[in-house]
DNA sequence: ATAGTTAGCTAAACCGGTTCAGTAGGCGGG
DNA sequence: CCCGCCTACTGAACCGGTTTAGCTAACTAT
């Protein structure tokens, strides 16, 4: 019988009036006759249509999606749970605007460029997120060029026209190392992240200038690229010194809980001989012995704040910055005053 | 000048030919001839012209690209790097194809039903992965009855006219259980996954069949929802008994992690008054203390087989199911011979 | 030589919306 | 009473591809 397939057009006719005049119904514009307008809205209901996305997207040259490209060493972004999170936060807005989330994870910064290039080709969203900023990231430059509306996780260090939805990570990371200088720790590291990463760079800066604030000499900071191996392989090298730290900061809880092992199999306790403090607050960090103290980031509020931010950008051309609250230090069992040498 | 856009109009025009005809030379259809199909494809190189995917979408009423709905609790989500790396899996193979993939993660499972009717009905994807089996789960008639390709990620207990891209947990906890077993365990008890997913019943009714092959009392299990804070309530509870298990097998690693630290703080050491292995090979489990003897699983490359199992599906209407290598015992250092009482 | 195929191609319909120019009718102002 | 203007609405073009019916010319078979 009615296996027909609902369009715009049966509308339409059912309602006694054009195409077009269901259209404006629809998206509710002006020029329709208050009672017309009802009775538009009554047949389409009856009838169950749903205006075709694919349509519409041809029309209005809009795909209702946003898009979101990690291009992360595969191992860090196995271990960190930063995105799932992040993800779900981000969804809990869209799915209410019926709006879809197109996620590209590449292997490294070319492709990434790349897939940002095939996506504005392909029409595939309207808005980008931007995570993991650079220096001097190349990103921004080419979607401005593309005219791709963006949202960036943080505040980039060069020019952007982006909005930016920040957390910032400096007072997390000087409250680690004042807890630790007040517990009475002098000879505190950091295990820093990767120095290509805008956050990495920012948590070693506050790190080191934490230091200087607390009057103690300049910290040991390895470098590492955030992976749990990296953490590993710089906490053995900073515990295999003649002299070493009582105290290791790490850039995100990964490595921390990597450096609890390590100071495990070395037979050093953490807290009696070393404290440590991590970033991020992972769910692990309350379950790992003695549970991490650390630095909590609400990656999931992010997501949202950061996808209703960019939903504003798109409907009105602009929208300001969002600073959420800074990521402030949780305290667990994984610091405690360096023991008497 | 020539900022005119590039569309399939203007090859036609500019090759002298009609539209109809460039869209069959694309497509590489018969009924063009050699020289002329040439000189379309030069053509439309030199003007640089890529079809427009959105209308595209509307005529053949394909989205190109593909599913994939997660509904888990979010502290689950954000400990397993299972999907992560599963997702890279994916992606490396539909970016050669020029898909996207339509990530949507959910609180539960009625929304999770629904996003996938939306999807339908919006005509987002194509085709769609179905990762965390459940017991008699409801998404398999769903999708049927939607008529959407779909690929299940492992075996489903009931009918299904998809096809299954599988890895066999049993024989990873058959041989852990052994192992445990030729240590001269005897009381082995399983921290179990959530019995409303099918791979959490699986390795379940793995431990309690290799306990009985290896002619063993019935192990003591403790159902969880596969939560780090889940894994680690467990594991003070089979600990916290007058006679307490010599081994514990967990269904997954960042239960048996949480297990670890349960076991440093209640001053039971790792692994000579108790043993434990994981499950799934997350990073983490080299760089814990001890490093966690576990079960290796690859989600990349079942992510990849997933991906190409469904395009072939769609591609073919028809696809075999794929067995991938069952994951086998990885040994570390968190197990070991029991303690003499 | 003639009818029947077939390869190569065109024109137009189609997918299902949005948008814009234009028309008819109603109303207020002069 | 006529003009102008606004409101409600229609018809058609448009977004940019795919697909189908049908035409022509050349080629084969009889």
């Amino acid at each position: 019988m009615s296996a027909e397939k609902v369009t715009i057009a049966v509308v339409a006719k059912r309602a006694g009036v054009s195409k077009g005049l269901v259209s404006f119904a629809l998206n509710n514009r002006p020029g329709v006759g208050a009672e017309t307008r009802l009775r538009i809205l009554q047949v389409a209901q009856d009838l169950g249509w749903e205006p075709s996305l694919r349509a519409r997207s041809l029309s209005t040259q809009r795909s209702f999606a946003l898009g979101l490209v990690i291009a992360r060493n595969p191992d860090v972004l196995a271990s960190d749970p930063f995105f799932p999170s992040f993800i779900a936060g981000v969804e809990s807005i869209l799915a209410a605007e019926r709006r879809a989330l197109v996620l590209s994870v590449v292997p490294d910064e070319a492709t990434e460029l790349q897939t940002y290039r095939s996506l504005v080709a392909d029409g595939r969203v309207d808005g980008v997120f931007l995570s993991d900023l650079r220096h001097n990231d190349a990103r921004i430059p080419l979607l401005t060029e593309l005219g791709l509306p963006a949202v960036t996780l943080g505040r980039p260090d060069g020019d952007s026209p982006f909005p930016a939805v920040t957390v910032d990570d400096t007072p997390g990371v000087t409250a680690s190392v004042r807890y630790l200088a007040d517990l009475g720790h002098r000879r505190i590291a950091h295990v820093a992240g990767s120095q290509n990463l805008l956050h990495g760079i920012r948590r070693r800066e506050a790190f080191a200038a934490a230091m200087t604030a607390a009057g103690l000499p300049e910290g040991q900071t390895v470098e590492t690229d955030f992976s749990v191996g990296a953490g590993s392989d710089a906490t053995r090298r900073l515990l295999g010194q003649a002299i070493r730290p009582t105290a290791i900061v790490y850039a995100n809880d990964p490595m921390a809980i990597a450096g609890l092992g390590v100071a495990h199999e070395l037979g050093i306790r953490v807290p009696d001989d070393l404290s440590i403090t991590g970033f991020d607050d992972i769910d692990f960090c309350r379950y790992v012995y003695p549970p991490l103290t650390t630095v909590s980031a609400a990656p999931a509020v992010w997501g949202r704040a950061a996808a209703t931010t960019l939903l504003r950008l798109m409907e009105n051309g602009r929208a300001d910055d969002v600073d959420l609250p800074a990521a402030r230090l949780i305290i667990r069992g994984s610091a405690a005053p360096p023991a008497r040498p």
